[in-house]
DNA sequence: TTAATTCCAGAACATTCGTTCTTTAACCAT
DNA sequence: ATGGTTAAAGAACGAATGTTCTGGAATTAA
């Protein structure tokens, strides 16, 4: 009865996803939007209401595949000390070297719109998660032996938060590989 | 002969500083700057050119003073990990205690003018220095036997510089203050 | 074919920004 | 006192941005 849509709204979060992740929010213009996700100003109003509104469709789907294949093992029944690890290594390795060092796009998004309280209220929200799947995993550590009985795990746990914004804004800095890799492994090396 | 100004530019880049540091060079307009410093937006432009020329001195200015007062013992001919240590207290207080959360105002502009030749070529020679300026205290660290021989000083030092982008950005991050205290302790914990 | 509906393309709008220009005012050597 | 020089105040400009509006096109039920 009406004239159909000629985009892709799934598309237009993957795309609009990789221009805020790579440029920012305030460097991904909304006419470039629209130039490459190949859908209508119109469209894009219609289905995320604005542009704070695309941006939050762009999070939780940055959530939903990227951060749901890094933390895959990480939310195992019993993951340890290894599947953090492998975390931090996968972290690394997207933040810096995947993406030509345009960092965590979830870490990003939370400091430049910190004053967004509805994208502040989201990353907020991720980084109390991920604190509490971190605590899981050193409790789980120390059942297994394999982290001493008197460490601090919530310290050791808000410290991992922590440490993944590190790697994102160190990722962005563009140091030496050898200078970002070593931040890397001397940071985890408290988890011996 | 002529009509003298009406400005101290010493007062402009202070003000500038403050503007800059809190609010990012984009979210510090030139006409709040103007309206801030009390100087005349002609003043401005014939003193530092533009608005880069601006933030290049803010930035000078932030070394010669908040930075050098925070690495005064760390220049110390036997500084080690002690003074070592004091810096990162001191970072950590400023960062986020000092400033309302503003982090470093050096490492917030590495970041939000990365892409700014003039500001960029200055930030990534001021990490260097620091991370030459680590490395002498480790090593001094060593040669007192504050530090086991066989510690690679060299990734050390550049963890250390990583962890001084890490605090900044972690202090913008808004944690709770326990957070940030954890993430600050563990993140030393490697000099121990 | 027609009518109703929704879409697309892009013009238009209101704001904000950094920068430049114009006008007026202030100072001082003479 | 005055002319020459430079500063101050702010209007003006051009570019960019997010958002809204307008005119025409595409689709389908009747």
């Amino acid at each position: 009865m009406a004239r159909p849509r000629n985009f892709d709204p799934d598309i237009v979060v993957e795309v609009a996803m990789r221009a805020f992740w790579e440029h920012g929010y305030a460097g991904a213009s909304f006419d470039k939007l629209v130039d490459d996700t190949g859908a209508s100003r119109h469209g894009i109003y219609q289905e995320f209401g604005d542009k704070t509104g695309l941006l939050l469709s762009t999070l939780l789907h940055y959530e939903q595949t990227v951060l749901h294949k890094l933390t895959l093992e990480l939310r195992g029944e019993k993951a340890a000390l290894p599947e953090i690890r492998q975390f931090f290594q996968r972290v690394a390795k997207v933040a810096r070297y995947d993406t030509e060092g345009a960092g965590c796009f979830m870490c990003n998004s939370h400091i430049e719109m910190e004053a967004e309280p509805q994208i502040r209220e989201y990353t907020e929200s991720f980084f109390q998660r991920l604190q509490r799947l971190f605590r899981r995993c050193l409790s789980q550590a120390q059942a297994q032996g394999e982290l001493e009985p008197e460490k601090n795990i919530t310290a050791l746990s808000h410290y991992l938060v922590g440490l993944v914004r590190g790697i994102s804004v160190n990722a962005r800095s563009n140091p030496s590989a050898k200078a970002y890799d070593a931040y890397i492994e001397v940071a985890l090396s408290v988890l011996k």
